[in-house]
DNA sequence: AGAGTGATGAGACTTGGTCCCATCACCGTA
DNA sequence: TACGGTGATGGGACCAAGTCTCATCACTCT
């Protein structure tokens, strides 16, 4: 048996995302968190850095992003080689059971600024992990941030409507129909 | 002669430019940052409404590049319409005697997350102008997206090279040089 | 002279976030 | 069985950001 009861961070995840949705995410306390939890603010900032991480938990996915452009076909084009990233992602992290999360975190993020603060900065990081792993692979300079923010764009119209619940739940076709899009757009 | 010292918030910005650059964005106090303008606190957060927002006043950049978009030539292809937008800002922002400003203005905020991330926050804003504007000069939806992020990024590079006092005061001629890479490299 | 106005000052208050120290449950070893 | 080590937790002091309310003060207008 355990000594305290386990998945304290996952907890404190659940928590908050059911408060946030309650009373939104200014009208609660990280302490109120915590309570919900069965824990203490102490152990909260633990876990997490501030508020707004709880719902941003693991950056795993730029290194997840530059993995799978690394790992595309060398002939791939720079666009090619991210649609190729996303694709992996999606079948790591953004898979079926983890919709209906996503589409509460989603909504929550999108009614506060402040965490839409904290997403665009989770942004800008994947765009520029994406535009590294491309030079990595020998794309020049100003053609590597152009795929970058093409696949920023692709990953962002593949989000929204993997989380759409009127939508499928295959992330991976939602990626190839974006970029098909974004492709026939430049 | 004036009821108080006049240009309460122009004061307050440099003086938090300056302790920003002496001693560090978080270990400079908002009470620090008032006093060294000869004011308080409570003056500072009625000017700003927040301490991070002292280095982003006036949200009139969104509103300028919309203009810019919409009084581009009819025939104009949206990425050149953006960078109509960009060049006639560069004549009302980006102005040679707010350079050297600007350059102490983008170290402090590169130096800090906590900025960095209001700054992304602030180029989520101009993108998703810039898109609404294309979409007002009747682009449809993906390809307005397209060029918006096209145009960010175009917007940064001429920024960049702006900033640096090693690159010309030009504003303009860094957003044309720069469209002429991203497009090269599209 | 006196009322109105608008920017400022002062201070209480809440909350996010940091820090330090005590506690507690388990584990390994004797 | 006893004992010290370890790692997660609890508790509380503390600081700074941000909000709010009320008082003040200098100038303007009548």
């Amino acid at each position: 048996m355990a000594r305290w009861q386990p998945h304290a961070p996952e907890r404190l995840v659940v928590a908050a995302l059911d408060l946030f949705e309650e009373r939104g995410y200014e009208n609660t306390t990280v302490i109120e968190i915590a309570e919900r939890a069965g824990l203490t603010k102490s152990t909260f900032f633990r876990h997490f850095p501030d508020k707004r991480e709880v719902l941003f938990g693991g950056d795993t996915m730029a290194g997840l992003l530059a993995d799978g452009i690394a790992g595309a076909p060398a002939t791939a084009a720079p666009l090619d080689a991210v649609a190729h990233a996303l694709d992996a992602i999606g079948r790591e992290a953004f898979t079926a059971e983890r919709r209906e999360f996503s589409a509460r975190r989603r909504a929550v993020i999108a009614a506060n600024p402040e965490l839409r603060e904290r997403e665009a900065l989770k942004g800008l990081g994947l765009t520029a992990a994406m535009a590294e792993a491309l030079e990595r692979r020998g794309v020049p300079d100003p053609a590597s941030r152009v795929a970058a923010q093409l696949g920023a764009l692709v990953m962002t119209i593949a989000y929204e409507r993997w989380s759409d619940p009127a939508c499928g739940d295959d992330f991976g076709k939602a990626v190839r129909q974006a970029l098909d899009e974004v492709k026939a757009a430049g």
